[in-house]
DNA sequence: CATGCACAGTTGAAGCATCAAGTGTACGGT
DNA sequence: ACCGTACACTTGATGCTTCAACTGTGCATG
């Protein structure tokens, strides 16, 4: 079977490839036993939690956290029924919703962000030490730039201090 | 909020976060459109493609593609379905079972790879450019030898020219 | 103001992943 | 030979994600 990359391309590739497969879990793991949230479900808290007023029409917090309306949509069901979200309509405009998260939401984020962020110090930053994150940050910025060619994308953040 | 991470490390981790969201999603889009495959599934093939006489153990694959047992019993069972993986019991040892990759498999694995690949460099290897891949080589070392402290990982490669 | 179209969002079904429990095999000690 | 334990899986249920279809709102056009 033919290499299609280089030597040195393909162990890079193998890597960056358990990376994408082991760093994900170990992170759901980690929110999954100190929180009960998945890393998506507490994205979405925390990028309601720097929003003004904590509110946001669901599609901007959708292209927020990267995801489609579709998934969004059944996240906030859920976080709705654990009572750390809210729905409401928008005044201004008919066919917005908003997504407030409540206070029982925001007591939930400020209790899971510092075992958060330890978690992802932890395993990436300290990791891949002071030295080079100048350079994964060069890294991941030009993949983005094809990923998202349109450069639409927010800035997807983990938010407070993650 | 308190700042867990410095500026700079926040938005590294945030771009890397991004890339988490968005680059299985498109390297999953690929395969499902052109092959109809997952990622993971595609994963699974390929390595087996490697093995020798394209049959291995099932623990063995599962440490290959970084999986649970589990899953990986799943998703073979759903390939031994299309016809593209058999499940052989092990004549050594009672306990183990092999999975082998059928001849309809390994054209599927060929008809399959070059796309792949092709968007594996497209996406990864020449959005960093030649100059930072062994930068990103260096990273992903790091990072997986936190995530994976008994360097008890194999390869995990994407197998063929990926 | 009627028609058509695009946008914002929801819903239900189907697929895949994860978890807990179960089966059966090897192996160590007694 | 017998027992207990650890290993190599498999299975079924549950939950999250994705996909396709649907509702309802705003907006432009004639």
């Amino acid at each position: 079977m033919a290499d299609w990359l280089t030597a040195d391309e393909q162990r890079a590739w193998r890597r960056t490839a358990a990376v994408f497969t082991l760093l994900p879990a170990a992170l759901d793991a980690q929110l999954q036993r100190d929180a009960g949230l998945t890393q998506f479900s507490y994205l979405v808290l925390a990028m309601l939690s720097e929003a003004p007023g904590r509110t946001m029409p669901m599609s901007e917090l959708a292209s927020m956290v990267s995801s489609s309306l579709s998934r969004l949509s059944h996240v906030v069901s859920r976080l709705e029924k654990q009572q750390w979200v809210a729905r409401e309509p928008c005044a201004d405009n008919g066919r917005v919703t908003m997504a407030r998260l409540t206070d029982a939401g925001w007591d939930k984020v400020v209790a899971t962000a510092p075992g958060h962020a330890a978690e992802v110090r932890r395993l990436v930053i300290d990791a891949v030490g002071p030295d080079r994150v100048a350079d994964l940050d060069a890294i991941t910025g030009e993949i983005l730039r094809r990923l998202d060619p349109g450069g639409r994308m927010r800035a997807n953040p983990l938010s407070q201090g993650c």
